[in-house]
Formats: structure tokens, sequence, C-alpha cells
DNA sequence: AGCACGCCGACT
DNA sequence: GTCGGCGTGCTC
């Protein structure tokens, strides 16, 4: 008797035994195929490890599956191995990594039938000279296929103002046809507009990448405005001339409309984009596309990093540094990570991309695992920005304005030049106070103040998202003084809006670009040059060129510089850095203006005054002798439970029940987290530390085994999460 | 994680 | 009377 295990899409970390259903040849089935199975009360898709002869469940207890769904699995084994692998690396259980892995349609059993899209060409010997000259549509639309001799999609010809009636119009004539692109098939031509012209450096980073040796880890450090992105191009334009395939991994807020226009208006093969707002149907199409050797380069978040693809050829992870290519919750994974496992396995190069490279690549090129290339010259004649430690501690600030401040944002807006104001917070204020007794409004859910918002006017609190009306008077003493303290970007926005009445402010925040086109609409209003002030959070430090704004002011610059997170002062420079690389494009030098209390600090100087590399070593240096990553190697096991003190008691249950006294691990905590109460929840952690990775895996996988059987951890929500970044 | 079962409080 | 709050148990 046969019998299917398989990985099914719950908390459980172990594998459920099936009978096969009925008329079923269990020789045909091949691991990677997609179950429908019973489960508890419900109906779930399951994938299949194995066809095996035996199971330790007892045999009446085995429920027959009810339907095979496919019959070539959605997953190529080797990307079915790597979601296996990533599952037992970031300890989650294998099921939901798996189901994790797939699009939705297909977690969802939808079938995984690829029917190849239709796309438009223009016939052989087509030419516009045969349209009349009234028919301007026409026309236009088939000088636009007769420039794409690969053909387009619907969509595309769409996007390019073709209609139904177009269409049909020119088919009629027998100018254009459809057909269905063959996934192997090679465009004559694969640029649509020459590359440009590369520097020594650049040229460099592109022949390495592009030498035929399989795989390569390589971290690219660019500064900023050194043409990175020409590099990818150019080393994803060798991959595409030998038949293959480019996965391209972005931030979140990376992946931006003009992102792709970039790559789309130099290529001319078929490009897909895994934004956010796709259907998840069209999103299963471009996966299918992928896999299926149509679509040559994909560009995504994190989640694209399981995209099967044909003829994998290089894998971009474009400002690696950046927080978001790992999972924050559930399935605790590192996309940049599980890339490098992945190039490594299909052995083609990957790029790790970044002006501000994490300290953990760095380190990982010094230990000889990466490849270091650089680029370190700006194009044209453009200048590094100047650096400026405004020291504000004697200050008198307006609205959080230094009037040193206020006197250069002046300056550079009489010169006709514009003006970037960053402040990492929304909202009006961050908190608000009474003025006669010193009572804060605060979060009930979470120990947090609530911000204050004026437009509209709320008190809103970030961590919960939790929201009520501004009180009228003092909860506490019943006062009507009730003051803002500090400032966020709307205040900052008004203020410099009363200090310069006849400049443009424009506020750039979650709150004001939450319209689809809201951002891109702002920066062309920009770029048209007038002078203006931007005020804006993170939004505006990545990816936006603004040529004209030759001042930055960071105003708040210390904020991270002390915080409980030993990877706060990292996250400062790469932001400093980051919103410093908006100013001094093109022919006008630029300026950073930092507000500090602390102008002496000597890392916030050193990253000035020598650059960012110098800081990343002098950090490293720090993290290696405090015994920090990445120097060594982390897991935390968090836990989150309704009442006070239940989170820590229960975690120090689990110190004792598995620490074995011996100091290796080394075990830190459990401490209640630096919030501890959030959304209603309070919340503890339990650092492990090792230098010996296997060792420390195997305890944690232990843990987790012990705790999921255990009906005391199944009270509170526990997690694990390897190779933590945020450390609370 | 879901989902059902089951046992107590406040509503039409 | 019963609707629904969440503790507890189960998943091949």
């Amino acid at each position: 008797m046969s019998y299917l295990r398989l990985a099914i899409p719950s908390p459980l970390r172990r594998l459920f035994d099936y009978l096969p259903p009925a008329d079923c040849d269990t020789a045909t089935l091949v691991p990677g195929i997609r179950v429908k199975v019973p489960f508890a009360n419900r109906q779930l898709i399951g994938v299949l490890i194995e066809v095996t002869e035996t199971t330790d469940v007892p045999v009446n207890k085995l429920k027959p599956a009810l339907e095979i769904l496919d019959s070539t699995p959605p997953l190529p084994a080797h990307l079915l191995k790597l979601a296996r692998w990533s599952a037992s690396y970031y300890q989650h259980p294998a099921g939901e990594a798996l189901s994790q892995a797939l699009p939705v349609l297909l977690r969802k059993g939808e079938a995984d039938n690829y029917i190849p899209a239709m796309k438009w060409r223009a016939c052989p010997g087509a030419s516009t000279n045969s349209i009349a000259k009234n028919a301007s549509k026409q026309r236009q639309l088939l000088q636009w296929l007769l420039n794409n001799p690969a053909g387009l999609t619907p969509e595309q010809l769409k996007e390019a103002g073709g209609t139904k009636a177009t269409l049909t119009g020119l088919q009629d004539k027998g100018l254009i046809e459809q057909f269905t692109p063959q996934p192997d098939e090679q465009a004559d031509n694969i640029l649509r507009e020459p590359p440009l012209t590369l520097n020594p450096q650049q040229q460099t980073a592109v022949d390495s990448l592009s030498e035929d040796s399989g795989f390569r880890s390589v971290l690219l450090y660019g500064i900023t405005g050194s043409g990175k992105t020409e590099v990818y191009l150019q080393a994803i334009e060798a991959q595409l001339k030998q038949g293959k395939q480019a996965l391209v991994l972005v931030p979140e807020i990376g992946l931006t409309p003009q992102t792709v226009t970039r790559f789309k208006a130099r290529f001319n093969v078929s490009i897909v984009s895994l934004h956010s707002n796709l259907t998840d149907k069209q999103r299963l199409e471009a996966w299918q596309q992928a896999r299926a050797g149509v679509a040559k380069i994909v560009i995504g978040t994190r989640s694209a990093i399981f995209t099967p693809l044909k003829h994998p050829g290089i894998i971009i992870i474009d400002e690696e540094h950046d927080a978001s290519f790992k999972q924050q919750d559930g399935f605790r994974y590192s996309a940049r990570d599980l890339s490098v496992m992945r190039a490594h396995r299909e052995n083609i190069p990957i790029v790790l991309g970044s002006a501000t490279p994490s300290i953990e690549s760095l380190y990982n090129v010094q230990q000889k695992r990466y490849q270091w290339l650089q680029l370190t010259q700006r194009a044209g004649d453009a200048k590094p920005p100047a650096f400026e430690l405004l020291d504000i501690r004697q200050d008198n600030l307006q609205d959080g304005l230094s009037p040193a401040l206020i006197k250069q944002i002046g300056g550079h807006l009489q010169q006709g030049n514009q003006v970037l104001v960053f402040i990492n917070r929304r909202g009006f204020a961050p908190s608000l106070m009474c003025h006669d007794c010193g009572w804060i409004a605060d979060c009930r859910r979470c120990d947090a103040h609530m911000t204050l918002h004026r437009s509209p006017a709320h008190l809103h609190c970030h961590h919960c998202d939790s929201q009520r009306p501004i009180p009228r008077v003092c909860d506490s003493c019943g006062s009507a003084e009730l003051k803002p303290v500090g400032a966020g970007t709307e205040r900052t926005e008004s203020a410099l809006q009363q200090l310069f009445p006849e400049t443009p402010v424009i506020r750039v925040d979650r709150d004001t670009t939450q319209r689809k086109q809201a951002l891109q609409d702002i920066v062309d209003q920009v770029n048209l040059g007038d002078p203006c002030i931007l005020v804006g959070t993170q939004m505006l430090a990545k990816g936006h060129h603004f040529p004209k704004v030759t001042l930055v002011a960071i105003l708040n610059a210390d904020s991270g510089l002390f915080s409980a997170d030993f990877r706060g002062m990292e996250r400062t420079a790469q932001q400093i850095l980051q919103v410093a690389g908006r100013a001094g494009r093109a022919e006008l030098p630029g300026k950073v203006v930092m507000q500090t209390h602390h102008a002496d600090h000597p890392t916030i100087n050193s990253l000035i005054n020598e650059g960012y590399l110098a800081f990343a070593q002098q950090e490293l240096n720090t993290r290696n002798s405090a015994n920090l990553p990445p120097t060594i190697n982390c897991i935390m096991i968090r836990a989150e439970a309704r009442y006070q003190g239940q989170a820590e008691r229960f975690l120090m249950q689990v110190r004792q029940q598995f620490d074995r006294q011996d100091g290796k691990p080394q075990w830190i905590g459990p401490l209640p987290s630096p919030m501890e109460k959030r959304a209603g929840m309070f919340r503890a952690q339990l650092l492990l530390q090792s230098h010996d990775r296997k060792t420390l895996h195997g305890l944690v996988h232990h843990i987790t085994l012990q705790l999921e059987a255990s009906a005391e951890a199944r009270k509170i929500r526990w997690s694990v999460d390897v190779d933590p970044i945020e450390m609370f």
C-alpha cells in the first residue's frame, strides 16, 4: 500500500500521511504536486513530499486525499528544495513555507494551466504608408508595433493608447496579426535604446558579472549617482544575449513605476513587475510567464524570491541593506540571504547593490564569501554634497526648526533652488501634553503616546492604528491647556509655510500620498524646477531624484543614535546618506544640514568626514568586540500574551527547561520587549546567541518541537526569529 | 492557525 | 429562553 506524505499549510511542524484518492495510480505522482485533502473539519491544499510505503500513523486514522490537483509540480524541484530548506533554516513549519512560495491562487487550489497570452505584431512588409493620413491612431499604433518586432501584449498596447477599434481596424487591413509567443524565441534586438557609456569602474563590474563562471556573490558598493543601475542593466543584457533570464528584487517602496519604466525603456523583451496592486490572477500569470521562460526579466519585492525561472541567468538585489527584504511576521525569511542560497544552487551570479551596504554584507566580503566591486565616481561633474552639523543645544527651536537652519533655507530659496526637509515623524506632533499637570495622551492598547494629527484632527497611535478624537480638556486635571509637544511633518509643513508664504511647501508622507498617483504627481511637479520646500519622511529618501534640490535639512538626525536596538547606528547612518543622496546632483552643488544635540558624536563625525565605509568598519569592530551580529549568530524567541508578565514567565520556563548552563549557546533574557504592551498584548523576548550556528539551530529546533507539543505554550503566542534584524 | 465544542452572562 | 464571549482540544 502506498501513502501520500504531504506538507500541509498549518502551524504544525510535521508532515501528514494520507491514503491516495480512489483509482489513483501513485506511480505517476511527482513530489511537489498539490493535493486537496480533508484536514480536521476543513479542506486544505497540501504539497506532496513523497509517496511512501510505510506510515507511523495507525492506518485506520488515515483519511483518503480528495483530489490530485497537478500532473506536474507548480514549483520546480530545486525551488521546492529551497523552500523546504528555508523552512528548516528559519524554523518555520514546512507546509506554511511551501504554501508561501506559491502564488495565492495556486495556494487556494486554482488550476495551474498556463495558456501563453497572445501578442500582437506587425505583419511582414507592413508600413504606415498604407494608412490614411487622418487615421492617426492607427498610424501611431502600427509604428509602435514596428518598433517592437518581438510583439506587444494587449496590456502594453492599451498603455500605448490602443483601443479595440484601432486594433481591429489594422487587422482588417492585414497590417497586424496576433500570434502565440514561443518561450525560447530570441528577440533579434534585445535593446530598445543603446546602453550608456561606462566609466572604467562600471566596465570592470559589468565584465566581472558577465564572465561565464557560474555562481558568484558580489557586493556592489556604488555611491549615489555612480550608475549602479546601468551596471545592473548591462549585466542583465549579457544574460539576455545568452537567452537567460534575470530576477531583480527591490525594497517595498523601491518598486515604483519609474524603476520598471527604466528597464522597459532599455530592453525589447518581456518584463514582468510583481507590484502590490496586481490582482491575484495577474500575479499568477506573471509567475507562469517567468516559469515558462516568456518573461525575461522579473522585478519584484521580497516574495518574488520564489519565482521560478526557466533559464536563470542572474539575480540582483537592489538596496540590499533595506529591512524590507526580511519578512517581519510569520515565516521570517530574508529574501536577500535566501537569494544568495538560490543563486548558489542555480549556479548563477548574484549582485547585492547598495550605496550603504549592510554591516553583515561587508562582513561577508571580509570573510571572502562575497566578492567586492565598487563604484566611487559620480556621473558627470556632480560633486558629493557638503555636510554640516548644526549644534542646536543652545537654540530656541521654532516648531523644531533652528534659526540658523531657517536662514539657510531662505538663502537657497532666494537663489531659485529647492529645499528638502527630512523629518522621520508623521503627524503634527508626537505627543499632546497638559501644560498644567504634565499628563500625556497615551494609547490605551500600547505603551506609547498618541500622535497628534491636525488634518484631519485626531489622535492616532502609530503602533496599533487606534484613533480617537482630540480631548478638549486634560483627562487627569481637567485643564484646557493641552499643548502639542515636538514636531512631525504636518507641523513642520505649516511652520515653513508661515515662514515662507511665497514658496509652495509640499508635504510627502503616507498621509499625503495615499492616492495612487499622488507621489508621482508631486515628483513631476517638483521636477518642473520652481523653488519649493519639500517636507517629508522616509518616502522622500528612496529612489526619487530631485535635481533642483540644493539643500537637504535633516531635523532629527539624532533620533536613532541611542536606540535600544544595536542596529540603530547603522540605520541612522544609512538613512542620513540616503537622504543626502537626493541633493547635489547634476551641476548644482548640494549641501546637507543636520540638526543635532550631539554635534561632537564621534560616529556621526566619522560618517560625514571619512565616509560610509570608514564608519561601517568602526561599527563592525564595535559589534565584534561587543559580541553582536554579524560575528555571532542570533535567534530570538518572542512571546506575547494577554496579561502582564505572562509572556515573560513563559519564556523564563523555556530558558529553565532548555538552558544546559554550559554557556553555549548564550542566553539573554527573557526581558520585556522595549515597548512591552502593544495592540493590547504584553510582549517579551528571549535571545540565544552562539558562534556555532549548528549547535544554536539544533537547540532551537528541539525547543520549537517541544513547545508545539506543550499545553502551556498553546495559551500564548510565541514565534522564532532566526537572524533577527529588529531586536524588538 | 482555524474551527467546533462547550460552558456561563445579558439581551429581544 | 438564546446569542455570543473565549477557554480547550484537534488536525494524518
